[in-house]
DNA sequence: AGCTATTCATAACT
DNA sequence: TAGTTATGAATAGCT
């Protein structure tokens, strides 16, 4: 890249090398990013530069989960050298690698959900903070498209509803009208659905790729108003 | 690169994101080989991919190394948890109750991290958009008190060194107060506005305190207390 | 696994 | 240290 050729042997020029590696780890950083999220990887990445200065990166919250899960993936994979098991005791390594997934998953779900916040350390929680802040605004984007095309729906059948009444009378029409409005004015922000119709928005919605699963689990709905 | 844009999003197509993997694992890997040769540098990265497979790196003869000494710097001590599990029959059950569990944990880790959000309906969209915003205003108060608790022991250090030096000097002094007052000034929310993808720079800060100082500022616990 | 067409990363320069 | 640009690399979509 860049302009001509690179072989790939120490730097010598101090100035170059320093730049180069302020260069080249923004890109690496970024390519660990990138195949994370794209591939659904867990990556962990560290980097110390010549002077010792630390730079790292990974998707987990927190760094140590990787690495715990690191130490028990290559404890698995010692003991089934040394022992030269049966090759059905490849479940042996299958099952602890899922056991690490499973333990790492549930601290971050826990995380997520701000509980046991004491196991992060200043930089899991700056690093959480962000995760969160980001998710909730795609989340809420989300919800308020969704909100949106559930509105358009009911303005919809309140249409073909007039149709219907025209010749005769308005009066629901109008009814219908204020609740729309309702809907079309909730700010996304607002976290209080208050006198929504709940029971018939979820018969109703309209992008429903809904009842195919149960409620998630990390879904304790706040008690019913 | 390649044909197309790509955007930054778990590749839904299950094919799809394993080859993508494979072609970026060997990319990054390449990079930080790179790096490491170039630049002097000490490099470990680690990936697993969605199955659980390990890849990593570290131009140190031992990962290990590299990992110690980012342990040195990071604050926690790791236990290596001993765990002998007396071989069980029921593994074959064991381990399709673990792969489940994995499976919903993981849908649910891509819900918190706003991925994935098509498999909600709008009430889930509300639920985990409430969920998730008093998670971080726990975790936001969290980090504050982190911060104010790093900050309280640097003034308090700080207060000592004055009046070990107050006789003599003030250089140390004045330095050490500029450190002090970038935490102190660090606005708990400002870490984390911005874009998703772009995600700018907060896993690269530099934990740029060298052994000399007292404590690097992302070291909320105190090694020594 | 290979093969391009493209987009990206970056070495040299400012 | 940061911005610009000419080039070589990486890689997405196909086969």
């Amino acid at each position: 890249m860049g302009r001509g050729r690179v072989d790939l042997k120490r730097i010598e020029n101090k100035i170059n090398r320093q730049v180069t590696f302020s260069k080249r780890r923004s890109g690496l950083l970024k390519k660990a990013r990138e195949i994370s999220v794209l591939c659904d990887a867990d990556v962990a990445l560290i980097v110390f530069s010549t002077k010792g200065k630390l730079f790292d990166y990974s998707n987990e919250p927190c760094m140590k989960r990787i690495l715990e899960r690191y130490e028990r993936y290559s404890y698995a994979e010692r003991q089934l050298a040394g022992d030269d098991q049966a090759p059905n005791e490849n479940w042996v390594i299958e099952h602890e690698k899922l056991k690490a997934r499973v333990e790492v998953l549930q601290r971050n779900q826990r995380n997520f959900m701000g509980e046991d916040l004491d196991s992060l350390n200043l930089r899991g929680l700056q690093s959480l903070e962000q995760q969160l802040d980001s998710a909730l605004k795609l989340i809420r984007s989300r919800k308020d498209k969704s909100l949106r095309e559930h509105n358009n729906l009911l303005s919809k059948k309140i249409k073909d509803k007039e149709k219907e009444l025209a010749p005769q009378e308005q009066d629901g029409l109008q009814n219908n009208m204020d609740v729309t409005s309702v809907l079309v004015t909730q700010p996304p922000e607002s976290l209080t659905i208050g006198g929504f119709p709940e029971a018939k928005c979820n018969e109703e919605t309209p992008t429903s790729s809904r009842p195919k699963t149960i409620l998630p689990p990390w879904m304790p709905l706040p008690t019913n108003e």
